[in-house]
DNA sequence: TGTACATCAGTGAACGCGCGTTCACTGATGTAC
DNA sequence: TGTACATCAGTGAACGCGCGTTCACTGATGTAC
Protein backbone atom coordinates (compact mmCIF):
# COMPACT_ATOMS: atom_id res chain seq x y z
CA UNK A 1 0.00 0.00 0.00
CA UNK A 2 1.42 3.36 -0.98
CA UNK A 3 2.32 6.04 1.75
CA UNK A 4 0.17 8.07 -0.23
CA UNK A 5 -2.93 6.38 0.26
CA UNK A 6 -5.11 6.83 3.61
CA UNK A 7 -4.73 3.71 5.02
CA UNK A 8 -8.27 1.19 5.67
CA UNK A 9 -6.44 0.09 8.32
CA UNK A 10 -5.16 2.69 11.15
CA UNK A 11 -2.28 0.19 12.87
CA UNK A 12 -2.84 1.35 15.95
CA UNK A 13 -6.34 3.16 16.37
CA UNK A 14 -7.16 2.47 19.94
CA UNK A 15 -3.86 4.02 20.99
CA UNK A 16 -4.76 6.79 19.02
CA UNK A 17 -8.46 7.21 20.12
CA UNK A 18 -7.02 7.69 23.70
CA UNK A 19 -4.69 10.45 22.67
CA UNK A 20 -7.56 11.95 21.80
CA UNK A 21 -9.69 11.36 24.29
CA UNK A 22 -6.92 13.44 26.34
CA UNK A 23 -7.13 16.21 23.52
CA UNK A 24 -10.36 16.28 24.02
CA UNK A 25 -10.91 16.51 27.67
CA UNK A 26 -8.76 19.09 27.55
CA UNK A 27 -10.80 21.08 25.14
CA UNK A 28 -13.79 20.47 26.33
CA UNK A 29 -13.15 19.16 30.25
CA UNK A 30 -14.25 15.36 31.83
CA UNK A 31 -18.28 16.17 31.51
CA UNK A 32 -17.64 17.47 27.86
CA UNK A 33 -16.43 14.93 26.26
CA UNK A 34 -18.22 12.62 24.13
CA UNK A 35 -17.50 9.44 22.11
CA UNK A 36 -18.55 11.77 18.67
CA UNK A 37 -16.15 14.42 19.14
CA UNK A 38 -12.90 12.29 20.21
CA UNK A 39 -13.69 10.05 16.77
CA UNK A 40 -13.46 13.45 14.89
CA UNK A 41 -10.34 14.32 16.75
CA UNK A 42 -8.68 10.66 15.16
CA UNK A 43 -10.05 11.31 11.75
CA UNK A 44 -12.33 8.18 11.96
CA UNK A 45 -16.37 7.59 11.77
CA UNK A 46 -17.88 7.79 15.08
CA UNK A 47 -18.51 4.00 14.95
CA UNK A 48 -14.90 3.11 15.13
CA UNK A 49 -14.62 3.70 19.08
CA UNK A 50 -17.36 1.74 19.82
CA UNK A 51 -16.27 -1.46 17.99
CA UNK A 52 -12.66 -0.95 20.00
CA UNK A 53 -13.96 -0.45 23.31
CA UNK A 54 -17.69 -0.92 23.15
CA UNK A 55 -18.72 2.28 24.36
CA UNK A 56 -18.57 5.12 26.03
CA UNK A 57 -18.12 4.00 29.30
CA UNK A 58 -15.47 1.47 27.69
CA UNK A 59 -13.08 3.82 26.31
CA UNK A 60 -13.12 5.86 29.15
CA UNK A 61 -11.97 3.30 31.28
CA UNK A 62 -9.70 2.04 29.13
CA UNK A 63 -8.31 5.92 28.98
CA UNK A 64 -8.13 5.40 33.14
CA UNK A 65 -6.46 2.50 33.28
CA UNK A 66 -4.07 3.81 31.41
CA UNK A 67 -3.74 6.52 33.49
CA UNK A 68 -3.02 4.56 36.12
CA UNK A 69 -0.08 2.78 34.54
CA UNK A 70 1.55 6.06 33.74
CA UNK A 71 1.03 6.74 36.99
CA UNK A 72 2.62 3.47 38.29
CA UNK A 73 5.62 4.53 36.14
CA UNK A 74 6.04 8.15 37.06
CA UNK A 75 6.10 6.94 40.66
CA UNK A 76 8.84 4.19 40.32
CA UNK A 77 11.25 6.11 37.96
CA UNK A 78 11.48 9.29 40.12
CA UNK A 79 12.28 6.62 43.30
CA UNK A 80 14.46 4.48 41.13
CA UNK A 81 16.39 7.90 40.00
CA UNK A 82 17.31 8.37 43.37
CA UNK A 83 20.80 7.78 44.26
CA UNK A 84 20.11 6.58 47.81
CA UNK A 85 18.39 3.49 49.12
CA UNK A 86 16.57 5.97 52.49
CA UNK A 87 13.32 4.71 52.46
CA UNK A 88 12.17 7.86 53.65
CA UNK A 89 14.16 9.54 50.52
CA UNK A 90 12.27 7.37 48.35
CA UNK A 91 8.50 8.25 50.06
CA UNK A 92 9.50 11.78 49.00
CA UNK A 93 9.96 11.36 45.79
CA UNK A 94 7.41 8.88 45.13
CA UNK A 95 5.41 11.99 45.82
CA UNK A 96 6.85 14.03 43.70
CA UNK A 97 5.97 11.42 40.66
CA UNK A 98 2.73 11.41 41.97
CA UNK A 99 2.42 14.98 41.57
CA UNK A 100 4.47 15.23 38.07
CA UNK A 101 1.88 12.78 36.50
CA UNK A 102 -0.63 14.25 37.98
CA UNK A 103 0.20 17.87 36.38
CA UNK A 104 1.63 16.62 33.51
CA UNK A 105 -1.82 14.37 32.85
CA UNK A 106 -4.57 16.38 34.35
CA UNK A 107 -6.70 14.83 31.71
CA UNK A 108 -5.99 11.02 33.08
CA UNK A 109 -5.80 12.00 36.60
CA UNK A 110 -9.19 13.45 36.65
CA UNK A 111 -11.20 10.28 34.79
CA UNK A 112 -9.27 7.77 37.05
CA UNK A 113 -11.09 9.35 40.37
CA UNK A 114 -14.49 9.85 38.50
CA UNK A 115 -16.24 6.76 39.44
CA UNK A 116 -19.49 7.46 38.21
CA UNK A 117 -18.13 7.21 33.89
CA UNK A 118 -15.77 4.01 34.51
CA UNK A 119 -16.81 0.69 34.32
CA UNK A 120 -16.38 -0.48 38.24
CA UNK A 121 -15.54 -4.55 37.52
CA UNK A 122 -13.55 -3.71 34.25
CA UNK A 123 -10.57 -5.79 35.29
CA UNK A 124 -7.27 -4.04 33.70
CA UNK A 125 -8.37 -1.06 35.38
CA UNK A 126 -9.07 -2.54 38.91
CA UNK A 127 -5.48 -4.42 38.31
CA UNK A 128 -3.86 -1.33 37.39
CA UNK A 129 -5.32 0.57 40.78
CA UNK A 130 -3.96 -2.42 42.86
CA UNK A 131 -0.47 -2.10 41.73
CA UNK A 132 -0.86 1.53 42.45
CA UNK A 133 -1.93 0.60 46.13
CA UNK A 134 0.81 -2.46 46.24
CA UNK A 135 3.58 0.28 45.90
CA UNK A 136 3.00 2.76 47.99
CA UNK A 137 2.41 0.60 51.18
CA UNK A 138 5.45 -1.26 49.93
CA UNK A 139 7.17 2.02 50.25
CA UNK A 140 5.46 3.00 54.07
CA UNK A 141 6.55 -1.04 55.05
CA UNK A 142 9.80 -0.62 54.43
CA UNK A 143 10.08 2.67 56.50
CA UNK A 144 8.38 0.70 59.40
CA UNK A 145 10.73 -1.98 59.30
CA UNK A 146 13.57 0.24 58.79
CA UNK A 147 12.22 2.04 62.27
CA UNK A 148 11.36 5.18 60.34
CA UNK A 149 7.54 5.07 61.85
CA UNK A 150 8.38 5.22 65.72
CA UNK A 151 5.08 3.22 66.44
CA UNK A 152 2.89 4.99 64.15
CA UNK A 153 0.30 2.43 62.10
CA UNK A 154 1.54 2.29 59.29
CA UNK A 155 -2.04 2.32 57.59
CA UNK A 156 -2.28 6.10 59.04
CA UNK A 157 0.55 6.77 57.38
CA UNK A 158 0.27 5.34 54.19
CA UNK A 159 -3.46 7.24 54.10
CA UNK A 160 -2.14 10.50 55.61
CA UNK A 161 1.03 10.29 52.55
CA UNK A 162 -1.30 9.38 49.57
CA UNK A 163 -3.88 12.12 50.63
CA UNK A 164 -1.30 14.62 50.90
CA UNK A 165 -0.29 14.07 46.95
CA UNK A 166 -3.37 13.60 45.62
CA UNK A 167 -4.82 16.36 47.20
CA UNK A 168 -1.59 18.53 46.17
CA UNK A 169 -2.62 17.31 42.53
CA UNK A 170 -5.80 17.95 42.67
CA UNK A 171 -6.19 21.48 43.90
CA UNK A 172 -3.31 22.24 41.65
CA UNK A 173 -5.12 21.05 38.74
CA UNK A 174 -8.35 22.88 39.73
CA UNK A 175 -6.09 26.37 39.99
CA UNK A 176 -6.93 26.68 44.05
CA UNK A 177 -3.40 26.26 44.86
CA UNK A 178 -1.62 28.10 42.26
CA UNK A 179 -4.25 31.05 42.62
CA UNK A 180 -3.65 31.15 46.55
CA UNK A 181 0.55 30.36 46.70
CA UNK A 182 1.62 32.40 43.55
CA UNK A 183 3.76 29.45 42.71
CA UNK A 184 3.85 28.73 38.80
CA UNK A 185 5.85 25.46 39.00
CA UNK A 186 3.54 22.94 40.72
CA UNK A 187 6.98 20.47 41.18
CA UNK A 188 8.83 23.05 43.66
CA UNK A 189 5.22 23.25 45.72
CA UNK A 190 4.91 19.38 45.53
CA UNK A 191 9.53 18.95 46.58
CA UNK A 192 8.34 21.56 49.70
CA UNK A 193 5.05 19.93 50.51
CA UNK A 194 6.53 16.10 50.36
CA UNK A 195 9.74 17.00 52.31
CA UNK A 196 8.00 18.67 55.27
CA UNK A 197 5.93 15.78 55.51
CA UNK A 198 8.54 13.05 54.96
CA UNK A 199 10.99 14.98 57.64
CA UNK A 200 7.93 15.49 60.32
CA UNK A 201 6.24 12.44 59.97
CA UNK A 202 9.26 9.97 59.25
CA UNK A 203 12.36 11.26 60.81
CA UNK A 204 14.91 8.75 60.90
CA UNK A 205 15.46 6.04 64.12
CA UNK A 206 18.06 7.36 65.48
CA UNK A 207 16.50 10.71 65.96
CA UNK A 208 14.97 11.38 69.44
CA UNK A 209 11.97 9.95 70.03
CA UNK A 210 10.12 12.60 71.52
CA UNK A 211 9.73 14.23 68.35
CA UNK A 212 7.35 11.08 66.73
CA UNK A 213 4.68 10.86 69.44
CA UNK B 1 -54.92 31.17 49.33
CA UNK B 2 -55.65 27.76 50.37
CA UNK B 3 -52.81 25.57 51.27
CA UNK B 4 -54.99 22.48 49.61
CA UNK B 5 -54.24 24.40 46.52
CA UNK B 6 -50.61 24.23 44.99
CA UNK B 7 -48.79 27.16 45.21
CA UNK B 8 -48.05 28.95 42.08
CA UNK B 9 -45.31 30.97 43.15
CA UNK B 10 -43.28 28.34 45.15
CA UNK B 11 -42.14 30.51 48.67
CA UNK B 12 -38.28 29.52 48.01
CA UNK B 13 -38.13 27.88 44.30
CA UNK B 14 -34.49 28.65 44.20
CA UNK B 15 -33.45 27.05 47.37
CA UNK B 16 -35.79 24.06 46.62
CA UNK B 17 -34.27 23.96 43.20
CA UNK B 18 -30.29 23.48 44.72
CA UNK B 19 -31.75 20.90 47.27
CA UNK B 20 -32.76 19.28 43.66
CA UNK B 21 -29.21 19.86 42.10
CA UNK B 22 -27.32 17.66 45.19
CA UNK B 23 -29.90 14.62 44.61
CA UNK B 24 -29.60 14.69 41.19
CA UNK B 25 -25.60 14.82 41.32
CA UNK B 26 -25.97 11.68 43.70
CA UNK B 27 -28.13 10.21 41.15
CA UNK B 28 -26.22 10.87 38.00
CA UNK B 29 -23.22 12.19 39.01
CA UNK B 30 -21.89 15.41 38.44
CA UNK B 31 -21.45 14.89 34.64
CA UNK B 32 -25.15 13.38 34.01
CA UNK B 33 -26.73 16.63 36.15
CA UNK B 34 -29.25 18.40 33.40
CA UNK B 35 -31.21 21.69 34.33
CA UNK B 36 -34.40 19.43 33.31
CA UNK B 37 -33.89 16.78 36.02
CA UNK B 38 -33.17 19.23 38.23
CA UNK B 39 -36.36 21.29 37.46
CA UNK B 40 -38.18 17.51 37.64
CA UNK B 41 -37.07 16.93 40.83
CA UNK B 42 -38.36 20.32 42.14
CA UNK B 43 -41.57 19.46 40.35
CA UNK B 44 -41.58 22.83 38.28
CA UNK B 45 -41.47 23.38 34.71
CA UNK B 46 -38.10 23.07 33.31
CA UNK B 47 -37.50 27.08 32.43
CA UNK B 48 -38.00 27.93 36.20
CA UNK B 49 -34.27 26.90 37.08
CA UNK B 50 -33.18 29.49 34.11
CA UNK B 51 -35.53 32.03 35.67
CA UNK B 52 -33.71 32.24 38.58
CA UNK B 53 -30.75 31.61 37.60
CA UNK B 54 -29.95 32.13 34.30
CA UNK B 55 -28.37 29.26 32.85
CA UNK B 56 -27.24 25.98 34.02
CA UNK B 57 -23.77 27.36 34.73
CA UNK B 58 -25.24 29.79 36.95
CA UNK B 59 -27.48 27.00 38.82
CA UNK B 60 -24.29 25.04 39.19
CA UNK B 61 -22.23 28.06 40.38
CA UNK B 62 -24.76 29.21 42.85
CA UNK B 63 -24.72 25.43 44.11
CA UNK B 64 -20.65 25.62 44.69
CA UNK B 65 -21.01 28.77 46.04
CA UNK B 66 -23.70 27.24 48.64
CA UNK B 67 -20.99 24.79 49.15
CA UNK B 68 -18.30 26.70 49.76
CA UNK B 69 -20.77 28.67 52.76
CA UNK B 70 -21.50 25.30 53.68
CA UNK B 71 -17.58 24.35 53.78
CA UNK B 72 -16.47 27.41 55.87
CA UNK B 73 -19.03 26.87 58.37
CA UNK B 74 -18.67 23.58 59.18
CA UNK B 75 -14.67 24.27 59.31
CA UNK B 76 -15.62 27.15 61.65
CA UNK B 77 -18.05 25.06 64.31
CA UNK B 78 -15.59 22.23 64.12
CA UNK B 79 -12.83 24.94 65.52
CA UNK B 80 -15.27 26.79 67.53
CA UNK B 81 -16.49 23.70 69.69
CA UNK B 82 -12.80 22.93 71.02
CA UNK B 83 -12.77 23.74 74.71
CA UNK B 84 -8.93 24.98 74.06
CA UNK B 85 -7.33 27.90 72.36
CA UNK B 86 -4.41 25.62 71.60
CA UNK B 87 -3.96 27.00 67.84
CA UNK B 88 -2.48 23.40 66.53
CA UNK B 89 -5.73 21.81 68.16
CA UNK B 90 -7.68 24.34 66.11
CA UNK B 91 -5.93 23.47 62.89
CA UNK B 92 -6.72 19.52 63.57
CA UNK B 93 -10.10 20.74 64.08
CA UNK B 94 -10.72 22.40 61.22
CA UNK B 95 -9.10 19.69 58.97
CA UNK B 96 -11.81 17.42 60.60
CA UNK B 97 -14.60 19.73 59.88
CA UNK B 98 -13.20 19.76 55.68
CA UNK B 99 -13.59 16.64 55.98
CA UNK B 100 -17.06 16.28 57.54
CA UNK B 101 -18.52 18.80 55.22
CA UNK B 102 -17.20 17.15 52.34
CA UNK B 103 -18.73 13.35 52.93
CA UNK B 104 -21.48 14.37 54.03
CA UNK B 105 -21.81 16.74 51.22
CA UNK B 106 -20.45 15.10 48.02
CA UNK B 107 -22.77 16.82 45.50
CA UNK B 108 -21.45 20.22 46.80
CA UNK B 109 -17.78 18.76 47.49
CA UNK B 110 -17.25 18.10 43.86
CA UNK B 111 -18.86 20.74 42.35
CA UNK B 112 -16.97 23.21 43.63
CA UNK B 113 -13.74 22.05 42.59
CA UNK B 114 -14.97 21.39 38.98
CA UNK B 115 -14.03 24.55 37.20
CA UNK B 116 -15.03 23.61 33.72
CA UNK B 117 -18.71 23.82 34.59
CA UNK B 118 -19.03 26.76 36.90
CA UNK B 119 -18.63 30.81 36.04
CA UNK B 120 -15.01 31.64 37.13
CA UNK B 121 -16.55 35.37 37.49
CA UNK B 122 -18.79 34.79 39.51
CA UNK B 123 -18.12 37.10 42.48
CA UNK B 124 -20.47 35.35 45.20
CA UNK B 125 -18.67 32.25 44.40
CA UNK B 126 -15.06 34.03 44.17
CA UNK B 127 -15.95 35.84 47.54
CA UNK B 128 -16.80 32.45 48.97
CA UNK B 129 -13.83 31.00 48.29
CA UNK B 130 -11.45 33.77 49.49
CA UNK B 131 -13.30 33.68 52.84
CA UNK B 132 -12.21 29.94 53.30
CA UNK B 133 -8.93 30.30 51.79
CA UNK B 134 -8.83 33.04 54.82
CA UNK B 135 -9.79 30.85 57.59
CA UNK B 136 -6.91 28.50 56.52
CA UNK B 137 -4.28 30.40 56.66
CA UNK B 138 -5.30 32.81 59.32
CA UNK B 139 -5.05 29.84 61.94
CA UNK B 140 -1.61 28.73 60.56
CA UNK B 141 -0.66 32.03 60.80
CA UNK B 142 -1.68 31.89 64.37
CA UNK B 143 0.43 28.84 65.09
CA UNK B 144 3.35 30.69 63.42
CA UNK B 145 2.56 33.69 65.82
CA UNK B 146 2.52 31.23 68.32
CA UNK B 147 5.69 29.56 67.65
CA UNK B 148 4.65 26.52 66.47
CA UNK B 149 6.21 26.03 62.87
CA UNK B 150 9.90 26.12 63.96
CA UNK B 151 10.98 28.25 60.99
CA UNK B 152 8.89 26.48 58.23
CA UNK B 153 7.36 29.11 55.69
CA UNK B 154 3.97 29.21 56.65
CA UNK B 155 3.04 29.15 52.69
CA UNK B 156 4.21 25.24 52.52
CA UNK B 157 2.45 24.77 55.85
CA UNK B 158 -0.76 25.56 53.98
CA UNK B 159 -0.51 24.15 51.44
CA UNK B 160 0.34 21.02 53.15
CA UNK B 161 -2.53 20.87 56.01
CA UNK B 162 -5.18 22.44 52.47
CA UNK B 163 -3.65 19.27 50.59
CA UNK B 164 -3.92 16.83 53.20
CA UNK B 165 -7.17 17.08 53.91
CA UNK B 166 -8.63 18.01 50.43
CA UNK B 167 -7.14 14.40 49.06
CA UNK B 168 -8.35 12.56 52.10
CA UNK B 169 -11.79 13.85 51.53
CA UNK B 170 -11.70 13.59 47.28
CA UNK B 171 -10.35 9.96 47.91
CA UNK B 172 -12.34 8.96 50.36
CA UNK B 173 -15.91 10.10 47.62
CA UNK B 174 -14.02 8.32 44.96
CA UNK B 175 -14.26 5.27 47.58
CA UNK B 176 -10.62 4.27 46.71
CA UNK B 177 -9.54 5.18 50.52
CA UNK B 178 -12.35 3.40 52.11
CA UNK B 179 -11.43 0.07 49.81
CA UNK B 180 -7.56 0.24 50.65
CA UNK B 181 -7.91 1.26 54.77
CA UNK B 182 -11.37 -0.96 55.24
CA UNK B 183 -12.22 1.40 57.30
CA UNK B 184 -16.21 2.51 57.11
CA UNK B 185 -15.83 5.48 59.48
CA UNK B 186 -14.31 8.68 57.09
CA UNK B 187 -14.53 10.93 60.58
CA UNK B 188 -11.92 8.10 62.19
CA UNK B 189 -9.16 8.53 59.41
CA UNK B 190 -9.62 12.07 59.11
CA UNK B 191 -9.02 12.03 62.68
CA UNK B 192 -5.81 9.79 62.56
CA UNK B 193 -4.54 11.63 59.69
CA UNK B 194 -4.93 15.42 60.74
CA UNK B 195 -3.65 13.98 64.22
CA UNK B 196 -0.69 12.49 62.67
CA UNK B 197 0.10 15.54 60.41
CA UNK B 198 -0.36 18.38 63.46
CA UNK B 199 1.45 16.31 65.97
CA UNK B 200 4.40 15.73 63.75
CA UNK B 201 4.43 19.03 61.66
CA UNK B 202 2.91 21.45 64.55
CA UNK B 203 4.61 20.50 67.37
CA UNK B 204 4.14 23.11 70.03
CA UNK B 205 7.27 25.69 70.75
CA UNK B 206 8.72 23.96 74.22
CA UNK B 207 8.95 20.65 72.18
CA UNK B 208 12.79 20.21 71.23
CA UNK B 209 13.48 22.01 68.21
CA UNK B 210 15.46 18.94 66.52
CA UNK B 211 12.07 17.52 65.13
CA UNK B 212 11.16 20.50 63.67
CA UNK B 213 13.95 21.06 60.77
C1' DT C 1 -61.96 49.55 51.02
C1' DG C 2 -61.30 49.46 46.26
C1' DT C 3 -58.95 50.01 41.92
C1' DA C 4 -55.23 50.40 38.63
C1' DC C 5 -50.93 49.14 37.44
C1' DA C 6 -46.16 47.57 37.64
C1' DT C 7 -43.37 43.87 38.88
C1' DC C 8 -42.17 39.37 39.71
C1' DA C 9 -42.65 34.08 39.30
C1' DG C 10 -43.37 30.37 36.73
C1' DT C 11 -45.41 28.09 32.24
C1' DG C 12 -45.32 25.48 28.08
C1' DA C 13 -44.39 25.14 23.36
C1' DA C 14 -40.89 25.37 20.03
C1' DC C 15 -36.15 25.39 18.18
C1' DG C 16 -32.16 23.10 16.64
C1' DC C 17 -28.46 20.15 18.17
C1' DG C 18 -25.32 16.61 19.38
C1' DC C 19 -25.46 12.54 21.57
C1' DG C 20 -24.76 6.95 22.14
C1' DT C 21 -26.03 2.85 20.13
C1' DT C 22 -27.18 -0.33 16.52
C1' DC C 23 -26.54 -2.71 12.21
C1' DA C 24 -25.83 -4.18 7.67
C1' DC C 25 -22.07 -3.08 4.85
C1' DT C 26 -17.34 -3.01 2.58
C1' DG C 27 -12.51 -2.98 2.43
C1' DA C 28 -8.15 -5.07 3.99
C1' DT C 29 -5.47 -8.72 5.95
C1' DG C 30 -3.88 -13.29 7.00
C1' DT C 31 -3.94 -18.21 6.51
C1' DA C 32 -4.69 -22.86 4.55
C1' DC C 33 -4.04 -25.51 0.81
C1' DT D 1 2.49 -18.52 -6.92
C1' DG D 2 -2.35 -18.44 -6.78
C1' DT D 3 -6.91 -18.98 -4.91
C1' DA D 4 -10.56 -19.38 -1.49
C1' DC D 5 -12.16 -18.11 2.66
C1' DA D 6 -12.38 -16.53 7.41
C1' DT D 7 -11.46 -12.78 10.28
C1' DC D 8 -10.77 -8.29 11.54
C1' DA D 9 -11.14 -2.99 11.01
C1' DG D 10 -13.66 0.69 10.04
C1' DT D 11 -17.95 2.94 7.52
C1' DG D 12 -22.15 5.49 7.21
C1' DA D 13 -26.95 5.80 7.65
C1' DA D 14 -30.60 5.55 10.81
C1' DC D 15 -32.91 5.59 15.36
C1' DG D 16 -34.85 7.86 19.18
C1' DC D 17 -33.67 10.85 22.99
C1' DG D 18 -32.82 14.43 26.20
C1' DC D 19 -30.66 18.49 26.22
C1' DG D 20 -30.19 24.10 26.97
C1' DT D 21 -32.07 28.18 25.45
C1' DT D 22 -35.58 31.32 23.91
C1' DC D 23 -39.96 33.68 24.12
C1' DA D 24 -44.56 35.11 24.36
C1' DC D 25 -47.71 34.04 27.85
C1' DT D 26 -50.42 33.98 32.33
C1' DG D 27 -51.06 34.00 37.14
C1' DA D 28 -49.91 36.12 41.61
C1' DT D 29 -48.24 39.80 44.45
C1' DG D 30 -47.34 44.35 46.12
C1' DT D 31 -47.82 49.27 45.99
C1' DA D 32 -49.76 53.90 45.07
C1' DC D 33 -53.58 56.53 45.32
Amino acid sequence: MSRWVVAYHHGNLPAALLDAVESAIADCGVSGVSLRDVARRAGVSHSAPAHHFGSKAGMLTAFATLGYRMLVESVRREADELATEDCAARVAAMGQGYVRFAVSHPAHFELMFRADLLDPDDGELVEARDTLNGILVDAIERCRAAGYLHGRPAKVVVAGAWSLVHGLAALWISGRLAERTGEDDPQRVASAVTELFVQAVLPPPWQVSSCAR
